[in-house]
RNA sequence: GGGCGCGUAACUCAGCGGUAGAGUAUUACCUUCACACGGUAGGAGUCACAGGUUCGAAUCCUGUCGCGCCCA
């Protein structure tokens, strides 16, 4: 690292040169890959290893490689950098852990479309290894894409242990995980119902699936009874259902057990319509609901989970009647092969001939729709693999309620409670290619042994022994095997689970389960795969378990969850000591942005600027539905009729940190960004006026004018100090909106409107101790502003942090901003007394501008002004500071006197707070009507204020409950509105 | 059906027991030599509604209505 490397701008020439506008998209491609070649991102690993301070990690949690960069991720890079880079300030050695996720699902679901579309092929046209070499290659070509977008946005990652989900450590770290897992008896296959997407072709897990609210019908049939009516005479049990289609696989009727209406017929056999010698049998049961439809639920135990359930309470058979794709398999005898919504229409139709029907109804339900392909779920039984989630969930529990893992905002524990109070196994086999293959090996030398035995247990011929006699052998016997066999005896004798790949070894003997694992497993070991578990590297001692775990709320069961379960049981400890979870970006409306609704906002687009015109041709190229599209192109030139401004990366984060509070969303507002965007050039601008005004030459330190130190210069000093706590609280607390507004109301309010508007007269002035005090105050405070600001704006604060002058002596041997101190309050500078001073002054000035303001007066018009001070403290107060106000105020004359004596000119406008009376001489400017309506206005404020008070005091209660300051301080408010208002009459009669 | 969050100025949001705040927008004036992505001054809110607790409620409690999300 060197000091003099030179930044862009100041090789560019003087500091006078300085563009009077801040150009983010120049200054950002400056200065990004100087740190990064610098090593600033990577942890310092000689503090690590002394182990003085504690390492500060964050994973971050890896988008997916088909993705491009949206404000999900625009939000967690804002958040996530910042505390990355405020902790790196700090000295703390710090990793921020990029990486990518190879998204299973979305991304095989990707590379098929264009295969499709390209060749016109199907993944099975090319065969798994050539279809795998396809994905990898777009993998290659595509993945680095939102890698080069975070970058943008600033990430502060150390790229240099970027890792894949799917690259050899991480795959290591997989077949680890899953092989202990499987030995300790956490995983196991067994025969479920699973959330099956008949697109897609595989299973989901519980949470892969979203349940939308539809127009449905109820529809009603009646099953006959066999043998005759009951014994109260009744001949039919009518059913309702949302899905006639699945009577094809019933195998009984539930009635309420306390239902009088259908006691007679608990245990009767039905005839089924159209499979006679088929046992329908009449089943009572506490879950059904008497009062929902007929009371009668016709049960399928293969295809809905709470049929299921019953099903195993009264023993019911299991009957199968789709097909992987959703279509009636053969135990639909006629039905067969038509999809299921095909047949449910023709299963109504043949009911109906049957004389069966019996009406139907209008109903809401829930449809269960498959997250990644959008389709209706048909919940399928299915040999799949599972892990057992009941002791991670109670260890999951217990971390949070112990706070050993603390979730922040706090409203989410209850969420977090429900969700492992509530969990089933999880399903973790997929049908698909592109992922980790789940590391099980079948034994085919064992598999006639393991037929056979299974046949034996149930005691008949199976289609496994009936392929045996036909001759059939591995592994297409293996395939059938697999479907047939009782899992035990396949998890006891025929499978194994191996680190080595037991195919590859001897492919005669063995072969690999053809599954994969849900993406959400190689997840799960993120915090430690990623640092070379299960090997015991360096990186794995020093840097887990992590700080702190910085993710959306949306994926708080998807990934937070398994993080936690896999961790604690694996590395024996939470993976991250806090969890927060951010807020989901939603637009203007609250509506979740999405690139099919239209309202997706390209954070790229923001913080470059869009065009009205180009904003529309992008959203036309998004997957909104045709009927929406108008709509939405016209929401968007009312919402945005001069495009999008850019607002560069900082501001954007600026923007989102101002944003994210403790709620459950952002709702992302523009007219909003832009007032960030305008801070930061108010900033750059700042910083154009004290290099052209206090100069670069010869700025002492602060320490060596700390005795010449004027009142405006104490005063920023103090602000900065409270800033610089402020901050840092805000920081620690995840309070990020907090952090953006100390920032912007010191650097806006205190700084510029203030400060700097009262040094232009010192700067301006003679050289001498008050300037060179103001010169190098405005260069402390700009310095250390731009530490204090960089974790949220990198790219600007670098930027002028790199101008400031004198900085090699006040950073000695620092290259960067980047890597600079974090600055600590020196309570030395925290000064009362000041920012009391500068209020009253600021108060003082702001009476006066009303004046001159309301009556119309020229604001460059030099006045007259006298203040009269009611108290002595007061009026010393003020004339130690007459230049400052008279400048600050732009008056020609100000005089500064106590009340006695004090005899008011004839025409003038007044002003008062209880402290002090304006009086400013308007001879010749005045309209005596005009200023007295302006009086009486501010009359009837200060009554109304002054009622408001009064009517607290009027209840005797008040002052006998109430806090003695809370009294006193109302009781000096009434005094200062009485004294206000005495004035203010006053100079009213005077008018008169 | 259960849970969570939210309803505060025209918009987006802070505040969460002591007389209502910010940014944007808006009105008037200002091409003042850091910045018109600017300055100065102003206008703008029965803090969703109804009860309750309290000397005092936007803030705590209960209920109602509306919006959003999560889980069944």
């Amino acid at each position: 690292m060197t000091t003099s490397e030179p930044s862009a701008a100041a090789a560019a020439g003087a500091p006078a040169d300085l563009p009077t506008a801040y150009d983010a998209a120049a200054v950002e491609a400056h200065w990004y890959p100087r740190w990064n070649d610098a090593g600033v991102f990577a942890p310092d690993m000689d503090a690590a290893r002394a182990g003085n301070k504690k390492p500060y990690v964050i994973m971050m949690p890896p988008p997916n490689v088909t993705g491009s960069l949206h404000m999900g991720h625009a939000l967690f890079v804002t958040l996530q950098d910042l505390l990355a880079r405020a902790h790196r300030m700090r000295g703390e050695p710090t990793l921020w852990l990029p990486g990518v996720d190879h998204a299973g699902i979305a991304t095989q679901a990707v590379v098929e479309r264009e295969l499709k579309r390209h060749e016109n092929k199907s993944r099975h046209d090319l065969g798994r290894e050539a279809f795998l070499e396809k994905v990898w290659a777009w993998k290659d070509k595509n993945g680095s894409r939102i890698v080069e977008q975070l970058k943008a946005m600033g990430a502060s990652a150390d790229w240099s242990r970027e890792r894949f989900t799917m690259d050899d450590v991480c795959n290591d770290a997989v077949v680890e995980a899953f092989v202990r897992l499987w030995e300790q008896g956490l995983v196991y296959r067994g025969e479920r119902l699973i959330h099956w997407d008949p697109l897609l072709h595989t299973s989901l897990s519980d949470e892969e699936v979203e349940y939308e609210e539809k127009d449905g019908e109820l529809w009603r049939f009646a099953y006959p009874l066999k043998g005759g009516p009951a014994p109260d005479g009744t001949t039919e049990i009518v059913v309702a259902t949302t899905r006639p289609e699945t009577m094809l696989g019933d195998v009984a009727v539930a009635v309420h057990p306390d239902d009088e209406r259908y006691r007679a017929v608990v245990g009767k056999r039905l005839a089924h319509p159209f499979f006679p010698d088929r046992e329908v049998v009449v089943v009572a049961d506490a879950f059904v609901d008497k009062d929902f439809g007929t009371g009668c639920v016709k049960v399928t135990p293969a295809h809905d989970p709470n049929d299921f359930d019953m099903g195993a309470r009264h023993r019911l058979p299991l009957l199968n009647i789709f097909t992987s794709d959703a279509k009636v398999n053969e135990a639909g005898g006629p039905f067969a092969g038509l999809d299921r919504f095909e047949a449910r229409k023709a299963v109504k139709k043949a009911l109906d001939e049957l004389g069966l029907a019996r009406g139907d109804q209008k109903i809401r339900h829930n449809v269960t729709i498959s997250q990644r392909s959008g389709v209706v779920i048909e919940p399928m039984l299915s040999r799949q693999f599972f892990v057992k989630t009941g002791g991670f969930a109670q260890e999951a529990l217990e971390l949070v309620a112990t706070g050993k893992t603390r979730i922040l905002p706090e409203h989410w524990k209850k969420t977090w409670d429900h969700f492992h109070e509530n969990i089933r196994d999880w399903c973790v086999s997929r049908q698909l290619w592109w992922g980790h293959r789940i590391p099980v090996f079948y034994d085919l030398t064992k598999i006639d042994e393991v037929i056979e035995a299974d046949a034996n247990r149930k005691g008949r011929e199976t289609e496994a022994t009936r392929a045996q006699a036909d001759g059939v052998m591995g592994r297409k016997l293996l395939e059938i095997a697999l479907r047939v066999v009782d899992d035990d005896l396949v998890m006891g004798k025929l499978a194994v689970a191996s680190r080595e790949n037991l195919e590859k070894q001897d492919p005669a003997r063995w072969a690999q389960e053809e599954d994969v694992l849900d993406t959400w497993f190689s997840s799960g070991l993120w915090p430690f795969s990623t640092l070379g578990w299960p090997n015991q590297t360096e990186d794995l001692k020093l840097f887990y378990p992590g700080a702190v775990l910085e993710t959306g709320s949306d994926i708080l069961f998807f990934w937070v969850a398994r993080m936690v379960w896999f961790g604690k049981h694996l590395m024996g400890q939470t993976p991250f000591a806090d969890v927060f979870l951010h807020s989901i970006v939603r637009d203007a409306y609250g509506k979740k942005m999405s690139k099919s609704e239209g309202n997706a906002l390209d954070p790229l687009d923001v913080m470059a600027g869009i065009s009205l015109a180009d904003l529309v041709a992008k959203t036309k190229t998004y997957p909104v539905p045709e009927k929406k599209l108008a709509n939405v192109l016209k929401g968007i030139e009312k919402e945005y009729p001069d495009g999008i401004p850019a607002a560069g990366a900082d501001g954007l984060r600026f923007t989102l940190a101002a944003l994210s509070s403790q709620g459950r969303d952002v709702k992302l507002s523009i007219p909003r960004a832009a007032g960030y965007r305008a801070l930061m050039n108010k900033i750059w601008n700042a910083t154009r006026f004290a290099l052209m005004k206090g100069g670069t030459q010869d700025i002492k330190s602060l320490d060596a004018v700390r005795s010449d130190l004027q009142l405006a210069d104490r005063f920023i000093l103090s602000r900065l100090q409270r800033t610089v706590d402020e901050v840092g609280a805000a920081i620690d607390e995840y309070r990020f909106d907090a952090m953006a507004n100390a920032i912007y109301r010191f650097f806006w309010n205190d700084f510029c409107d203030v400060y700097i508007e009262l040094s232009k007269g010192v700067l301006e002035g003679d050289a001498g101790p008050k300037k060179e005090a103001a010169r190098a105050t405005l260069v402390h405070v700009l310095d250390t502003a731009m530490r204090l600001l960089h974790p949220l704006c990198p790219f600007l604060t670098e930027e002028i942090w790199q101008k400031l002058p004198g900085r090699a002596s006040r950073h000695e041997g620092v290259a960067f901003c980047a890597t600079a101190a974090w600055p600590v309050a020196d309570q030395g500078l925290v000064d009362d007394d000041a920012e009391q001073q500068m209020q009253l002054l600021t108060e003082v000035a702001t009476l006066i501008r009303n004046v001159r303001q309301e009556s119309g007066l020229s604001p460059r018009k030099p006045v007259v002004v006298d203040v009269v001070c009611k108290e002595a403290a007061v009026a010393s107060t003020l004339s130690a500071v007459t230049p400052l106000l008279a400048r600050y105020a732009v008056t020609e004359a100000l005089n500064i006197t106590g009340r006695d004596g004090y005899v008011p000119p004839k025409l003038a406008g007044a002003n008062a707070t209880g402290a002090v009376e304006v009086v400013v001489h308007l001879q010749g400017h005045i309209d005596p009507a005009k200023e007295k309506e302006r009086l009486g206005r501010e009359i009837g404020k200060a009554e109304k204020d002054l009622a408001g008070l009064q009517k607290r005091f009027d209840n005797p209660d008040f002052v006998r409950g109430a806090p003695a300051e809370v009294v006193a301080e109302g009781r000096a408010n009434m005094a200062a509105l009485d004294e206000k208002l005495l004035r203010l009459r006053g100079a009213l009669a005077r008018l008169d």
